[in-house]
DNA sequence: TTTATATTCAATAATTACATTGAATGTACG
DNA sequence: CGTACATTCAATGTAATTATTGAATATAAA
């Protein structure tokens, strides 16, 4: 505690952010704060972790200036503290993916072949969107959906895949999105989509992205949505 | 070591990435390590550690795949993996600086008062430096000046500034910048100059940066460095 | 006021991270 | 070959991190 010369002090203080991202829980978690707001009840049920654990990482969080909270009654949210926590992630991911054969072994080896899986960019998909080209299906649970989603995009849970499918039609390409670009979600339903005879890819990233480039998102006012 | 579910495995390997960045010592490290290749040793005596100690971090860096090495001869060069980590450093940097009272506190407590510190921006220096308005001086270590410094600027490490202090224009502003945003000898510097009667000011950030910019980089062939 | 619900706190145990020491390895050089 | 030097390895103790449990707070609703 008693403070040394202030270059450590300023190395203590970047690091303490580092380590507050050095977790693969908290990174989840952030990943699901980036879509919006959320109580500890609801990322702790989004996780299957315990609550007073998802409480705890939260606060270690907090206390790095990742995230912020405000209490709603008997909630309380908790949300990202500024959109450099995103950054910081997009960077870490950045270096993971290029160092990192485990990266590149999970994806294709969970998958498809990387190359089957090449993903739609955020400029393509707008045009191939106003040419109404593309039917575009948003793989995210109902909730997340509701509090913004691409313009035009159907909510398609992948837990209900097989209830919708019959609906999509099959000569036209689908893109799948979900929270972020290592989203698991869309890689699954791309692949399930594919094993169907659909022409499906992934948009390169997900809704926060799409949101952070300033793109237009559309909300669900009243409930009505199929969960 | 069993494989999981994809999605932990992919947080996994994005968290051992911000774990290897959550330790001070080892982002000092790597604040180093941006100036330019490094063996064990010479990292070693930069942080005043024990060898076997910043041999282990450097090994856990590379695990991580923030650095990489060469052997050269009895001695192993270390460097950075590639620019996505000094990218991912920086994202953190701005976490932390937006967060943290106290990045400011120490900042403002150590030195001076903000304000008096506005740093220079690079394409502000650069046109003053083609106008010749300023002079440009370098407070990092002889050695690592003689590994690229910007062009024109003079080598005043800090452990010298009395013996070359006299040399220096009094009338003409002096920008000094060492080997990052966050390094203190740029701070430390324009506060002595200041003290002294100077006009001082911070370039906004170190060498690592202006290189990753783009501009001209200015290197010592021989040796001939007054160290 | 009582009851239910959301969150936090406190205490514990298991694991991992870190610094330190001295020995081991690998390379250069006489 | 043997010595010097740079680096790594292995073993140790200490500290920090994490998950888990149950109790404690705080708010809303009955």
């Amino acid at each position: 505690m008693s403070i040394r010369n202030p270059k450590q002090a300023l190395y203590d203080q970047f690091a303490t952010v580092a380590k507050a991202l050095g977790n693969p829980q908290r990174l989840e978690l952030i990943e699901h704060l980036a879509q919006g707001p959320r109580s500890v009840d609801a990322l702790a049920s989004k996780l299957s972790l315990p609550i007073a654990n998802v409480s705890q990482h939260l606060q270690a969080m907090r206390r790095a200036g990742l995230v912020a909270s405000e209490r709603d009654g008997k909630f309380i949210n908790y949300r990202l503290a500024d959109d450099s926590v995103l950054t910081a992630f997009a960077a870490i991911r950045a270096v993971a993916v290029r160092h990192s054969a485990e990266v590149e072994r999970v994806v294709n080896g969970w998958f498809n072949r990387k190359d089957d899986m090449e993903p739609v960019s955020r400029e393509e998909l707008a045009s191939r969107m106003k040419a109404d080209l593309v039917t575009v299906i948003d793989v995210r649970p109902g909730d997340e959906f509701a509090l913004g989603h691409l313009p035009g995009a159907i909510n398609l849970p992948m837990s209900e895949i097989d209830r919708w499918l019959p609906e999509l039609q099959s000569d036209r390409e689908i893109v799948a999105y979900c929270r972020g670009p290592w989203c698991v979600l869309s890689f699954e339903a791309v692949a399930e989509l594919r094993k169907r005879g659909f022409k499906a890819r992934r948009l390169e990233d997900g809704m926060p992205e799409w949101k952070a480039a300033g793109m237009t998102v559309e909300h669900v006012q009243a409930g009505r949505i199929d969960t």
